[in-house]
DNA sequence: TAGTGGTCTAGACCACGTG
DNA sequence: ACGTGGTCTAGACCACTAT
């Protein structure tokens, strides 16, 4: 479907033998990085689909009318940023929260051996109230608008750990409920973007130590004033536009947030 | 210096016309691959030293007998590393912790209104002594060995807000006294490189929310049980080799840990 | 003007996965 | 055997920096 969205390409002279003409451009844009740009707005658009195959590099090069190695250097950046996944032999796919190691990109919790523990959610609530001032500026609402709100509690090896309170626009879910949160297997990235059509591209974390207040304590087991870290992430999909708040409280003895630097 | 590393390349039959032969190499290597592994020991080595410039990628095309292109990527790759620094129309030069941002790399921690404070350091002792058993065990070194133990405080905006505790391998910092460091002004990890030819490529954090202990509250200014972020960073040098522990507690009141997952 | 990194192309061959 | 991504080459031209 979408007949013709091609050849935006070749708008700065540079062909090989001589298209000649073009001025210098003032504000120059690299071939590669418009076709990123084409790549990416199919992406978003869902004309390709988590999970899909996407044309291969010499058919895209064809549609867009450039070289292979220029598609090549757009989706070599895409797969960096982890908009793509590419396997040799088979084909290049448009990345998804369900694989394997989607999940520890986000919850960086390990046991103190250093082990990687599976998780179990318990839901707790899912209401839908009026954004408050200091979450609609985070999610770049306007006060008061629709908003969803989820409280839930991650248990490791039935020790629960994590209590997550995480805010989401109204409008971009509706239909979201307790039940369909429930009925749900897997992480809350995947079904967001199975049912909703929000991938989670970057996010972005505020993390302090914090005593526990008594009624976060109650929830994870704990003594009020107990320490616990305080993660405060804001996600963002295509076009960095933010569409996740998310308020976390982690007990660490055990387990601990793994951070690499490099 | 030292007139000819050259060409360990074209292990494997490609070269574009017919250089014919060579076996399918069970373990296949790609040429920009080894000419990565090349570079980085000239870099190891000292040959090219943090800030100076290295070769043009024709001229080491030509060292190592390879297209441009091919160079090209290894550069790319390690550039990707922040092991070099490309400057379109000067060169490719080698990093140093003295850059403008290198300083945030390894130090994230941001005021609450998300800007980028200035620190101060204090240092409040440098010893020498026999490595206890786990950090032994981390920095790669037999029990026992000889080791370096920093204490030092930071303080921004004349606010103390963390403690370290930092381990080096004896070994390989001589020299290395309470005088030394307090001469030094600038990040710790530019004096090592400068004067020590350590230069840290990586580090990996465990993080998490720890009550004060008596003794660390009364460094930082503030009561026992108080909670702090506990970060223990473990650093890296060429060759994945471990050459730092260092154990800090942060105070997260007005400052906080910024993360980025991407 | 000359040199450096940055972009783009076209074509060849290799490694991997699937028929 | 074929198609996909992965590597390598050679050559052209562009953008930036210095002289």
């Amino acid at each position: 479907m979408n007949a013709n969205q091609a050849s935006a390409a070749n708008m700065n002279g540079q062909s090989g033998e001589g298209t000649a003409a073009s001025a210098p451009s003032p504000t120059f844009s690299p071939l590669y990085q418009q076709i990123k740009g084409l790549i990416t707005q199919s992406l978003e658009s869902g004309e390709w689909k988590p999970g899909e195959i996407i044309p291969s590099e010499v058919e895209l090069a064809g549609r867009y009318k450039v070289s292979q190695g220029t598609v090549r250097k757009a989706i070599d950046e895409l797969a960096a940023e982890n908009l793509l996944v590419r396997r040799q032999g088979k084909g290049t796919f448009v990345a998804t929260h369900n694989e394997d190691r989607a999940q520890f990109r986000f919850l960086r919790l390990l046991a103190d051996d250093g082990a990687e523990h599976p998780h179990i959610s318990k839901l707790l609530e899912c209401r839908r109230l009026r954004a408050p001032a200091e979450i609609a500026r985070q999610l770049d609402l306007k006060p008061a608008d629709p908003v969803v709100q989820i409280k839930r509690l991650l248990q490791f090896d039935s020790v629960t750990t994590v209590l997550d309170e995480i805010w989401l626009p109204g409008a971009m879910f509706r239909g979201l409920t307790l039940e369909r949160l429930n009925e749900y297997k897997g992480p809350l990235y995947a079904l967001f973007e199975a049912e909703f059509g929000t991938r989670m591209i970057r996010a972005s974390e505020k993390i302090r130590a914090v005593a526990a207040e008594p009624a976060v304590a109650e929830l994870l087991g704990v003594a009020a004033g107990f320490p616990l870290l305080s993660v405060e992430r804001v996600s963002y999909t295509y076009g960095d536009r933010p569409v996740e708040v998310r308020r976390g409280w982690y007990v660490t003895t055990g387990y601990y947030y793994q951070n690499d630097l490099s």
